[in-house]
DNA sequence: CATGAATGAGTGTTCATTCAT
DNA sequence: AATGAATGAACACTCATTCAT
């Protein structure tokens, strides 16, 4: 038990391809410096995925479900409109400082993976967009938000929650900082920035 | 001259590039494919660039330089912050119609690049992050947007049009479709979301 | 005692060993499926054998031995010269059911190679067999030749030339050398080597 | 043209190429070394043959319909079946002596044991043609047979037995068909083929 | 200028072998 | 004795780059 890094080898491998993934991307990453960082040997990292491409996808794949659990735990506990959003902004912050340098790598990197598991990626991040489209379409019909196209938003929304929380990331956040930074994100999607 | 697609050999080779680039990222682009997209011969891709990792960033640079000169242009059009801000999101729009499949990969594929080149892009991102920031806070002073944090809120701007722009890439807008998806963006984010 | 196939089980790893190597040849056979198919485990192999090679050469050597046992029981019972060829011929060909597998895949290391590849080269051997074949038969039909099995002849007859063949390849004959052992050759196969 | 060993580079490669795999047979053969023995680089290789196994494949084809035209050419000259026979002979020994040394070393796959295994396995071999050959001369001594070279006989036979064995092994004999088949191989070889 | 044949450094992957349990 | 998780040496193959023509 040299490496006393907690968790099985196979997640120990997990959480050295994320880091280096992460830095590198996925054709810079070596196999190799991803078994050095785990402590482990190469053909070791090989007991454990296929290939180089299966360690890319399985990682993937645990954040993208991790998150929508997360996501669907909090949507849970909303009641409004505005609690369901805020609870979208605080995961995808929580996600992205977790996942967002491999996710900046990613959206292309997958593209030449085999399509059944793009098309995968590229249906969770559409449920994701329709997921906010349909909270706002809510909305509109509790008369918590003005009539807009749900669509559009939600692709400005997503987005945006992605370009800012892609710039915090380095940054660590205590609860309060992170509270006070949800509640102004929504303030200015909900308000507007508009003097009245 | 088999392909007279106007323009000199090394337009021919950046736009060739530029598409190969855009489908396949950076590091499954292969020159040899480039070559013959462009109608030239391998080696004479090394006559105008003097390696692939050259090439690929004259094309960002070339990309970058005019998103700058597009921008400027409509700013200097602008008195609004409003004009400015419907500015930018025109010509973010635009750049991405013809760079994001690009930019997708770019972002961390070229992270590898040598550093002075990468904190080139670096900080032509912050330098429009900034330019966003510094029209919020003019108009602030101005009293035509209410008092928030300029930086949040560009980043929230800039990602969010990175997130609209690249899921409406591959429509062809006319001209007043693309009037009318600027307005209703501006629409959202200068008055929000919320019923008064 | 999951497969009573009888036998040590040093015999069971033996047994599996003579066929695995019989269908893949020495270098695609696996020690992991050895090893499944003896039903033991991996390391259980180098317990009895210290290596993949010391396995390969000790079934080697127990087949020869065997393979002298018998020949030599067989000539202790033999008399006449026609006797001892029969014993010879008889522990050839049982020989060869048991062992043959083994030397026709390593023969060519073609199995492995893609089947249809593997078919051209097959039906290439066969041709040649049925061209011999019909030689003897066209030499019956025109008187040349005493009544026989064209096909088994043909066997006996391409066999011999390779076997020939394959031990003067070192010898460079000049044209006359070769064309004394031509003549000695046919005249064996035609004329037979009895005493009238 | 450092290596003016005649031919095209592809021909140099194929040159070097089956000298390698008739020494190391197919496994043990490194393309690297094939590429040095053939005075080209390692990639220069893939520009001809675009694997490892083409390149071994285009080596059998090759050899295949070098042996068919030749055989071809004979029997085109030919008119007596002896005639015949005779030019299939001379064309074996002509090809074995190209390419035998290919089969014979991946016949085994034994060439790259250790040699005193190998030599063991050699003189085993020998040991079965020399009881051969001393058969057939104590049968001269006993006038059983007629005067012939006992080793050239030897190896007819003992190839003969292995090509005929070869092919009937998937059979299943009974007692009966196998001592049938036994008697006719050795009525063959003890009085010939030809008509009286 | 233009070319493409030649090159070899670099890497994913396999698998015989070891050894702690 | 028996195991199988761990290992790393070894190798086929790719592709950016060069350079003789």
């Amino acid at each position: 038990m040299p490496e006393s890094s907690g968790g099985s080898k196979k997640e120990q491998i997990m959480e050295a391809a994320l880091a280096i993934f992460s830095v590198k991307g996925f054709h810079l990453a070596k196999i190799e410096e991803i078994a050095q960082q785990a402590g482990v040997g190469k053909g070791t990292v090989y007991e454990y995925f296929c290939s180089k491409e299966a360690l890319f996808k399985e990682i993937l794949k645990e954040g993208a479900l991790t998150f929508d659990q997360l996501i669907a735990a909090e949507l849970g506990k909303a009641k409004t409109t505005q609690e369901k959003l805020e609870g979208i902004i605080r995961q995808s912050v929580i996600m992205w400082q977790r996942f967002h340098p491999l996710a900046k790598t990613t959206m292309m990197e997958t593209a030449f993976l085999d399509s059944p598991f793009h098309a995968w990626l590229m249906e969770k991040h559409y449920q994701r967009l329709f997921l906010i489209r349909d909270i706002i379409e809510e909305g509109m019909q509790k008369q918590e938000l003005r009539s807009i196209n749900g669509l559009h938003f939600a692709y400005l929304f997503y987005g945006g929650l992605a370009g800012m929380a892609g710039f915090y990331v380095e940054e660590d956040f205590t609860e309060d900082q992170l509270e006070l930074l949800i509640e102004k994100t929504l303030d200015y999607y909900l308000k507007g920035i508009a003097q009245k």
